[in-house]
DNA sequence: TGATGTAATGTAACGTTATAACGTGTCAAT
DNA sequence: ATTGACACGTTATAACGTTACATTACATCA
């Protein structure tokens, strides 16, 4: 066990990532709502992009209930506003922000075959386009950015 | 006219889109059929992201039979494997590509009031993911970059 | 305390985007 | 003339997301 690349204690992990929702919350006034926490956790639960309609049906398989996709869309708006989760635009999936809290302008690598998510930050690249943009005349607001290919784990495991 | 910031001749721009799309489907030996050249003819067309069923809608319009969604989507994959179109993920919505041929990573300056995309090419932003990436072990197969913001003509409008 | 305002959630219907599965036509090469 | 590859047609359905309006929870302050 103490060899193994990657020990990662899942459940301290999603609980990390629920104190620090809490946290955030609590400074800002807004409320973590029991919907909200569940679908938060939810997202957390597999450390990989998650579907709206993936998330309302095991919110409706908890509690016999079925759920609305509204009710999980308006509860993804609350999280994504307060910058703890993320949208991949192109899996139109949602990811647990892990530096919740710090603005950032995220740049996603996605695993095209395990699909698990890196999320890196690095500044430079946000400023460059900000020049490119700049000598355009072009004003930047927000920025997407996601790259697609292999993590380590999967090159290893297609022996590549 | 003379002194118009920007007389663009539009169908010459359009007719150049559709030669250089004839030339590289030749070059290949790719079947650039009518269908094919009346949904890239549909795209050029409004030099703005056009949405699937947009483009739907006017093939039906042109010729009373309506079209199926299938037929739009499988010309449009043709279109993209080709180089000759782009898929915008913040919009859901496809928009020809100025340097089709020319194989890049394009950024895309999309402007959230006029709709209107600008592509820019600037290898220094692939190569700072790449290596951003590369640092993590992650293989890079393709990315996505869409900036958000305002084009210098709506900043204008805006009397910003 | 109970009237009031606001934020959160519920409910139903609908709109938009994309793909699956399978059949038919077209055309070139053998 | 047959075969095989590819393009396109047809039907159905999956997947994703929003609008509009009703109801409930909760804080606040007269």
């Amino acid at each position: 066990m103490a060899s193994r690349p990657k020990p990662h204690d899942h459940a301290a992990c999603v609980s990390d990532a629920m104190a620090r929702a809490e946290h955030i919350c609590a400074e800002t006034g807004a409320r973590f709502t029991p919907l909200r926490r569940r679908v938060l956790e939810r997202i957390w639960a597999g450390h990989k992009p998650t579907g709206a309609y993936e998330i309302l049906e095991d919110l409706g398989r908890d509690d016999g209930k079925p759920v609305a996709p509204v009710t999980v869309y308006r509860a993804l708006d609350f999280l994504m506003a307060h910058g703890l989760v993320h949208r991949l635009n192109s899996l139109n999936a949602f990811i647990g922000c892990p530096r919740a809290g710090a603005g950032h302008e995220a740049v996603f690598l996605i695993c095209e075959d395990c699909k698990r998510v890196a999320e890196i930050d690095d500044p430079a690249v946000g400023e460059t386009l900000a020049r490119d943009a700049a000598d355009q005349g072009f004003s930047v607001s927000t920025q997407m950015i996601e790259v697609m290919g292999r993590c380590p784990d999967c090159q290893a495991a297609a022996h590549g």
